[in-house]
DNA sequence: TTGAAAGCGCTACCAC
DNA sequence: GTGGTAGCGCTTTCAA
């Protein structure tokens, strides 16, 4: 591959010349430029990234850190992140970080090997201490989908908790009083926030979750069949359920119908992320809104930011929304 | 940060020997080796992977062109590519094409500048000459989802024809005479091989499809809507569907749900892609498999392949398989 | 087993 | 406007 010396050399100038046309810098006479430019071009010429970052000491390049790009969740959530990156004409590095302390940390350290000018990163297995210390250490980084308060202008996150409560406090303003939890173990602290805010509502309304009412499950659809299965076996006579997440809800609904259960009828769904899927689903599924691809541009935005010196304001807090669809029914006006 | 110049002197030896560990090399005593490594802790040194990739002339990384991270059929695809690279210890670049020429050449030339060791490419945008001639350059370079004869070698791509026919085939052995298709104008050549594909099956079983049976929409759920309205204006009394994926047939489905018709009592429905939301539909989708997962993962592993001077076989076909679920109804035994 | 030094391709400073 | 050149952080000879 031809080098800037090569270009240089061909077209007659000094390797200087050739550097300020690539960067477009001032002080080229028009026709050395255009002289080089050609030559570049019949040369197949392409400056070589590395080299440039070595000597900038910085590469245009943006890094995230998370683990499913298949989760359709995640996908939209490298999405947003990416939109930002191209925009800024930036590079987008990925590494796979499998929600694992040490996979996690691994993937933050081989971005930072990169030099990456900027980082968003999604860790929900690293400790808040090592992550304060990153952050510490990497002016540059954001943190996403975790509050840390330490740190917390660095971490662009939603409030779970708020995100339980309006979902019951929804469901008991339409008249459900037996309300039932599908939950999940999933090791991260998402679905015991959320069911913590759902316990509040309904014990500041005086009609508790009774524990028997709650079920955990695999986060995903299948769990969603088990939980329902098992919640319906106690036979507790719920008008509503409160769902961890909607591929979780897709499967409630799934086993609701095949009991002979009309949905929303019957008994009332309300889901969780708002994801494509809800609206395939049938009902139309009713869910909390996580507005996860604003809050990953933000966090590029924020990481792009930091990068080039740029203090942020200090509180990036996002509210799930509830979006009102066909999966829930009014027992009262 | 520091440099393995700082290392070196705080450790009292030379680069060349901290080098030598950093890279495991051999010969290096015991006792330096414990030393430089400590050093490297209590420095938090972390090699330049630039400077690293300046001086070998090749960095540990796999280049990813594609478009649209958000559509669960291109996160698919990303995944499978990232599993491979993570599984050889590569990092991920991702370069957004948008399926435009000029976007696609851009993204191309990003990853070269950033000399990737290999890359695979989903490109629908540029021409067949210019994809060969950057193959021809780019001994490491596989393209995703395009056959080109003159390259085939460095192709992976699907059978879009003889998923088209194995669909009427299989609607036909049920006993489907009046078959309806729901195709699109997406700006990439797939749907009009899957039509072709379709129309001969149909032909060479004596029953052509009829002009009017094909309706065009976008290839998404509101795409499937729009053209299943247009279809059933047009009075056609089709028994069955072949639709050109698996979110146009979301739509088709619930068109024909909300006016009267029952999938698959009195219309049959297959898709086509087998994506995630097939299963979550209901009647879960009939579908044809568009392995994309296994062949992200094959084209990663080529290109790693070829970078490494190995030769690749010259086939990377691949056809799809019909996912027989529960919106396709048979008429006959 | 160790170190000195050349050089990867480029930018940016300084001199002209 | 232009060119010479130091040096970014690292690997890799070659000598010792």
């Amino acid at each position: 591959m031809a080098t800037i010396k090569d270009v240089a050399a061909a077209a007659g100038v000094s390797v200087a010349t050739v550097s300020r046309v690539i960067n477009n810098g001032p002080k080229v006479s028009d026709k050395n430029r255009a002289k080089v430019k050609q030559v570049m071009v019949d040369l197949g010429y392409r400056p070589n990234a590395n080299a440039r970052a070595l000597v900038t000491q910085s590469s245009p390049t943006l890094g995230l850190v998370f683990s499913e790009l298949t989760d359709p969740f995640f996908a939209t959530l490298a999405g947003g992140v990416e939109k930002i990156a191209r925009e800024h004409h930036r590079q987008l590095l990925i590494s796979n970080g499998l929600v694992s302390a040490d996979t996690e940390r691994q993937a933050i350290e081989t971005l930072l090997e990169q030099r990456c000018e900027a980082l968003v990163v999604h860790s929900k297995a690293l400790s808040d201490d090592e992550l304060i210390a990153y952050a510490e250490a990497n002016p540059a980084m954001v943190l996403i989908n975790r509050h840390i308060p330490q740190i917390a202008h660095r971490c662009v996150w939603l409030d779970n908790r708020a995100g339980g409560e309006a979902a019951g406090r929804y469901l008991m303003s339409l008249g459900h009083q037996k309300i039932a939890c599908v939950s999940s173990r999933y090791h991260i602290e998402d679905p015991q926030l959320r069911l913590e805010g759902l316990q509040q509502a309904l014990a500041e309304a005086g009609q508790p979750l009774a524990d028997i009412a709650i079920e955990h499950g695999d986060p995903n659809q299948t769990g969603g069949e088990v939980a329902t299965q098992n919640l319906l076996s106690k036979n507790l006579g719920a008008t509503a359920i409160v769902v961890y997440n909607d591929a979780m809800a897709s499967g409630v609904i799934s086993v609701l119908t095949d009991n002979g259960y009309r949905v929303p009828e019957d008994v009332s769904v309300i889901g969780f992320d708002d994801v494509l899927l809800s609206r395939y689903l049938r009902p139309k599924l009713t869910t909390m809104r996580y507005p996860i691809e604003m809050m990953a541009m933000e966090a590029a935005e924020m990481a792009l930011s930091l990068s080039s010196g740029k203090t942020v304001s200090d509180c990036h807090k996002y509210v799930p929304t509830l979006v009102k669809r066909d999966s829930v029914l009014a027992l009262r006006d």
